[in-house]
DNA sequence: TGAGGTCATAGCAAAAATGTTATATAATAA
DNA sequence: TTATTATATAACATTTTTGCTATGACCTCA
């Protein structure tokens, strides 16, 4: 047991977590989109690595938010994190104020 | 006006578009988005690279779903077609069957 | 103190995405 | 028909992501 799984015991109990590439600027929403995907599977870097087919150092630049993924790595994740991945394009704020 | 366009003026009145890369299989979701989201915008392919600042033949490869694109081709297409770019990774299924 | 475990970073080579030019196809309008 | 417009494809150079191998920092626990 470990630091990420202790706080996944914790977070599987009452976490709704849907994080998302959204409010945020740069890209960092992204990074902790993928930390709580991992979280919520309750593994370590080292053993998402493992599932995804890749290095730990490779996780961690991608929690870090120092690149920009493709969809075949966000797919990977998924995979790897037992959820699903979801890319939308949504409609934007209002045009003009009332 | 062109076809594009006038499918727009179709659209626009009652498609609530939120296509995602969801159910499909091999990434094909994600381009009916790209479709979508351009078609929401009422702009052709031509006009899209122009505002993402890249070519037409690099949007038909997106559309087409013959490239995993980048966070950072995804958020300008979102920019280029006035939407916001979401990703989200949602539970998954059911574990197990009652 | 030291060992073990987790995560962050740097640097490099390989792979993939991207930008670009040049066509090709299809549909429409004149 | 011809001209024009929108989209699809191919081929290639450039850029970015990705995989990998260290290595260092930071904890916790014995």
């Amino acid at each position: 047991m470990t630091r990420v799984n202790e706080l996944h015991t914790q977070w599987m109990q009452d976490l709704e977590y849907q994080a998302a590439y959204d409010k945020p600027e740069g890209g960092f929403a992204l990074a902790s989109a993928l930390i709580e995907a991992r979280a919520s599977a309750g593994i370590t870097q080292e053993e998402l690595a493992r599932r995804m087919e890749t290095t730990q150092s490779a996780v961690a630049r991608l929690e870090g938010g120092r690149s920009q993924p493709s969809t075949r790595t966000l797919e990977k994740i998924a995979k790897a994190t037992g959820t699903r991945l979801k890319i939308s394009f949504e409609p934007n704020k209002l045009l003009k104020a009332p």
